[in-house]
DNA sequence: AAATTCTTGTCAATCAATTGACACAGGCCG
DNA sequence: CGGCCTGTGTCAATTGATTGACAAGAATTT
């Protein structure tokens, strides 16, 4: 029954290829091949038959991919499916952001509860949720059958939180804190380190100058991953 | 002069590498060997000398490393020993929240102007910067020899908003638009893609626990990139 | 219905990244 | 000051990811 351990590089390009078979949907096309996805996205035809057959035969010898189907199959394998019950903990600038960005929910992702240790903040309302003190952050995580918490506080304080997070049994956690947590490895952390980000455009910002100066190459079109 | 073309993968673990740095800095210690760091950080001492041996000998045999002399390194290597001048573009909730974030200007990004296409919040000040329409973006480009620009608006207006902001010069974009901007190569972006982060979390939720289910082995600590 | 074209799934080859091993430089102790 | 020990820098081996090639299945055309 052992699954042979999907690679992190095919699983991160997965919302990439949900995203652009969404825009063919809307489009009203129904079929695709792997090629022809290929130029759309600015990769290979072969990676994306690799990636695809990862999960299993989703296309057909001489037709393609069913872009209806290749979209649902792929949202199965992402977990969008289903619904994700989340907590927001900080209700900061980016924790308020976060909340009232309403994507998330369309995609399956609702956010049940804010909590904050500043009591100068709890029991306001953002986006139609009522923020809550920290004490009562475990019971409510318990209650209500949270999946996932999403870190908005400073770093300061995040290793902590972790772990009260992991003793009540949240599954995943999406953290923003500019740390590495320490918790158990069946949690699930997805890190969203907005500095290292940024320090690395920083970094490609200088060497492409340098290598410009130098007389580096240049095309017309962008790329990124 | 042709440099040997650096790869993301050590790029994108720098700053990793500063942050623990920094906290070792702060806590007085002068000296680290790349295995007392590998332990720290989770990951390989051979990794860590390869991935400084690409910028050169920083460290010394039979001592290690001088914590502040590297961290001073690496600072410059990302560019951060220079300061740079950012635009928002879109006033939402999300962008307020990168101009309220305090730790940027701490490294020297230094927010410079904010702009909208809403005439409604044109005027406001936000953290001390009045958000500006839309119309003067690329005149204040120009004239405040802005960087990079960071596009916290919604996907449909993006790709237009890059390519303005690729007419009047800018150098680099902090995209968080959910798509993929097709500007010129010699423009970097960098792409902070939310939706995406999140969609790897609900995948690695899912597969972890059929992996549990089926008896996978978990061990005592958490690790990330 | 046969021929032709298209396009997948997959295997092999290439390319890139990580890990392991070790010679040797330099610190440290007696 | 000499010998021992530590720990880098680097090269080689391994592991992993991406690309290329092609046999075979299915659609489409004639």
């Amino acid at each position: 029954m052992e699954e042979k351990e999907i690679s992190q590089a095919v699983i991160g390009r997965l919302p990439r290829y949900l995203r652009y078979l969404g825009e063919l949907k809307d489009e009203g096309i129904e079929r695709v091949s792997s090629q022809e996805l290929s130029d759309i996205m600015q990769t290979t035809a072969s990676q994306i038959r690799q990636d695809l057959n990862t999960f299993g035969g989703f296309g057909q010898q001489g037709y393609g991919y069913n872009v209806g189907y290749l979209y649902d199959e792929i949202r199965k394998i992402l977990g969008l499916d289903r619904e994700h019950r989340l907590i927001i903990v900080g209700a900061g600038h980016l924790g308020q952001a976060l909340v009232n960005y309403t994507n998330f929910e369309r995609r399956g992702f609702l956010f049940r509860g804010i909590f904050d240790c500043d009591p100068g903040i709890c029991g306001k309302m953002i986006h139609g949720i009522e923020v809550r003190p920290m004490e009562e952050m475990d019971g409510f995580v318990r209650e209500n059958d949270i999946d996932i918490a999403v870190l908005t506080i400073p770093k300061t304080s995040a290793v902590e939180v972790a772990k009260k997070l992991a003793d009540c049994g949240i599954k995943g956690i999406w953290n923003f804190a500019h740390v590495d947590l320490p918790v158990p490895k069946q949690i699930q952390v997805e890190n969203v380190h907005l500095s290292d980000s940024l320090m690395k455009l920083s970094y490609n910002l200088s060497s492409s100058q340098a290598e410009g100066a130098a007389g580096g190459k240049v095309d017309g079109n962008g790329q990124n991953r």
